[in-house]
DNA sequence: GGAATATTTCGATATCTCTCGAAATGTCGT
DNA sequence: ACGACATTTCGAGAGATATCGAAATATTCC
């Protein structure tokens, strides 16, 4: 990740519908959704969605794949996750209780237990 | 923190010198740094950083403080915890494997031993 | 092959954003 | 109060972005 990238990706969630796409296909997981669906969840035409998924890929902030007729979009983690290490690039010099609150902020309650690796 | 100030906070973060301000900000720790000296540092006329530093301070990702002539800046770790916080919501719904690498990403590697609270 | 469905590409318009110089504001030392 | 310094506010021009309808592409079903 570097500068140029962040930036890619920050102005692609700095919209308000793709926000909403993002956010919701955070939620929905790793089978996401249909690009159908997004339009119509988000009330635009199909036109201006897959102009605001395509900025979403652009950005590496999700993925698309095709079954058949539909499109399916979902969250790319990967490229959430770096863009978080590059926001938070050196965040804890010195003292490190400047950034405890950063991690709890992410409301991954059962990560300690579940994760195999 | 809600969509529009989400929104507001992208938009603060997606544009090239002011990432590299906050960045900077966010390396420099709560001492912050001086008005002058990031326009200096960005190589940016002093009327367009204060432009980017008021659309910083208004998306609440940083703070300013005077101290005689000078005006400080430092980055606010408290609205960054609020982004972070409303992009991921919900992210772990039924397999907290996928969150895990996101709080990785950030390296507060000290983060467990030395915070009190 | 042809109709029907799902999605993207294209093109044009309207709106927002970035940039920077000039002028205004606030602060200090004398 | 005056001059010098640090920063912000104002105003205008150039560039980027959002929106949506119409047309093009891809896939399935019959």
């Amino acid at each position: 990740m570097d500068q140029d990238k962040a930036v890619a990706a920050l102005a692609a969630l700095a919209q308000d519908t793709r926000l909403s796409v993002f956010r919701l296909l955070v939620k929905a997981g790793p089978d996401g959704m249909i690009a159908g669906a997004l339009a119509e969840a988000m009330d635009v035409p199909p036109s201006t969605m897959s102009h605001h998924l395509a900025k979403l890929e652009q950005a590496g902030l999700a993925t698309s794949w095709r079954t058949s007729r539909l499109i399916h979009y979902a969250a790319d983690y990967a490229g959430m996750q770096g863009l978080l290490g590059f926001l938070m690039a050196d965040c804890c010099q010195g003292d490190p209780n400047l950034c405890a609150g950063l991690l709890s902020s992410i409301s991954c309650d059962a990560v300690s237990e579940g994760a195999p690796a």
